[in-house]
RNA sequence: UCCUUCUUAGCUCAGCUGGUUAGAGCACAUGACUGUUAAUCAUGGGGUCCCUGGUUCGAGCCCAGGAGAGGGAGCCA
């Protein structure tokens, strides 16, 4: 009979026990010739490669070997006959364990776009490019624990619920109860939120970070790691309404420690995925330069998928204030010769994609850390710098993806905190345990939150942030 | 949300100045072949030309509106 036992198919592609019997189960990319069927069970993007007696094998079951068929099959392993594999099976017993209807499954052993395939995102997981994708995923989100957790940083669980809507990041998306059709109203005519769930008006979160400042003046150095959601309209290949965020909180860091870590964080992570998804980013180098073939010349990249993340780990990230910035942005060839859509003229200007671009991808030609922005164009809690015009906020921008980690120092000073809040109009009695950090035992802190689709973008050369998470939800779309 | 491009077979895409029966490659089916590498060869089936309305003797093609998708911008991670 058959048994549940199995072989990973990673392992019998290293293997050399020639000769063994072997059972191994997946699913068939394709069956070529009548004899051979190439097997992918996810444990690598490799296939092994069955060969099939199809003499002596009954033409009913030949015929449901058919793309994405699941199958059993056990055999002799044994040094491949024919040339562009080490290894194949031979097979003794076959066993089809799921049948797929050759003529509608989607799947082709042939190249598919990205957009097709985005539209059976619950099928493109058995694809070669998607294994690949999701095992860099996986290995980047292994890492960020492993380096935090080396340090002795707390992992964090912040709410995902939150009745705070104070801080202004962005648009929330409403968490309620109520009944649409005869939503309880006040003596106004207002929505009663008393009569809510929580008795309050609560959203889904749009940032852990004030949550992990408390928790920071406690343990020192935490982290979080998990989903975000932005009711923003953007559509964007940068952008999704559900992303996963990773945001450290440190206390007693500066603004330099802070760059530090984050710098420390991205080469080792990339490091990581990089020692163990070998053979996934080489196949997304090399997908990555037939896709670029298509283009011309100079919109192609100068170095391949492999040689732009050495390039990273191997050079340090280049550290500039915002004023030196726009010094650069306002002697640069494009500004001078109006080529530029905005043109830098003057400080204080928020910087457009297409300056950071030229930062990144045309000046410096690596990652660059902004810092000392302006504070009109930044957030409430960050540091005031002595000038009275900038804060300790930092920017990491990175080549092809723009902002991957926004951070700062947080202004520990209690006044100049209130009286931001103040000049923003943000209800401080609304955010009084926020406050009570900087009330009882307050303390320079800093921290940075990190776009985790954005790293898996930049570390698999992928372009669309909707390829890098497995069922994307942004604006008008939440299949799945 | 704005700008822009696109939507023709299961997939990728042709389709001339508006002209009568809308094509190719892959996929699929049938057969041949049998050490193939997205196998090959032959034959065959397969279409709401995104939707609605309009112009015209005649619309896949022109016009208007709508839907969906791609790219860019803004917002940001």
């Amino acid at each position: 009979m058959e048994t549940s036992k199995r072989t990973k198919i990673k392992e019998l592609l290293n293997s050399t026990a020639f000769g063994s019997i072997i059972t191994v189960k997946g699913w068939v990319r394709t069956f070529r010739n009548n004899q051979f069927i190439a097997i992918n069970d996810g444990s690598t993007i490799n296939n092994i490669q069955a060969v099939v007696d199809f003499e002596n094998t009954d033409e009913t079951t030949l015929k449901r070997i058919t793309t994405g068929a699941a199958v059993s099959v056990t055999g002799e392993l044994i040094e491949s006959l024919g040339k562009g594999q080490k290894v194949e099976i031979k097979v003794k017993r076959l066993e089809i364990l799921g049948d797929s209807d050759a003529e509608k499954f989607p799947l082709q052993p042939k190249k598919h776009s990205l957009e097709f395939l985005r539209e059976i995102a619950h099928l493109r997981f058995r694809t070669n490019t998607f294994n690949a994708v999701f095992k860099v995923r996986h290995a980047l989100a292994f890492a960020i624990h492993q380096f935090f957790n080396e340090r002795g940083f707390v992992y964090m669980h912040t709410p995902i619920i939150t009745a705070s809507d104070a801080e202004g990041a962005g648009e929330m998306f409403r968490v309620t109860t109520l009944d649409f059709d005869n939503t309880p109203r006040t003596e106004e005519g207002k929505v009663d939120f008393k009569q809510d769930f929580f008795g309050k008006s609560t959203n889904l979160t749009v940032s852990g970070q004030l949550e992990g400042e408390l928790a920071a003046m406690a343990f020192g150095d935490i982290y979080t790691f998990g989903p975000t959601f932005r009711a923003e309209n953007s559509n964007t290949t940068r952008h999704l309404a559900e992303f996963w965020m990773i945001e450290p909180e440190m206390a007693f860091y500066d603004l330099k420690d802070n760059m530090q870590l984050a710098e420390d964080l991205l080469k080792y992570v990339i490091k990581h995925a990089m020692d163990t998804c070998a053979d996934e980013i080489e196949f997304l180098k090399n997908r990555l330069l037939e896709e670029e073939k298509q283009k011309p010349q100079d919109e192609r990249s100068e170095l391949d998928l492999a040689a732009k993340l050495n390039f990273c780990l191997n050079n340090d990230f280049e550290r500039l204030t915002y004023t030196e910035a726009i010094e650069i942005l306002k002697n640069s060839t494009p500004n001078k010769k109006k080529k530029f859509k905005y043109l830098i003229d003057s400080w204080g200007a928020d910087l457009q994609s297409e300056h950071e671009r030229f930062l990144v991808e045309k000046h410096f030609k690596k990652p660059v850390i902004l810092t000392d922005y302006p504070k009109e164009i930044k957030s409430f809690y960050m540091r005031q710098n002595d000038d009275g015009k900038t804060v300790r906020a930092m920017d990491i921008l990175f080549p092809g993806i723009g902002e991957i980690v926004g951070g700062s120092q947080r202004e520990e000073r209690l006044e100049l905190l209130e009286n931001r809040m103040k000049e923003l109009n943000i209800p401080a009695e609304e955010l009084y345990w926020y406050l009570d950090t900087r009330r009882f035992g307050t303390a320079p802190h800093a921290g940075f939150g990190l776009g985790f689709e954005r790293l898996v973008l930049f570390v698999t050369g992928m372009t669309n942030i909707r390829d890098v998470i497995a069922f994307p939800r942004t604006p008008k779309s939440a299949e799945f």
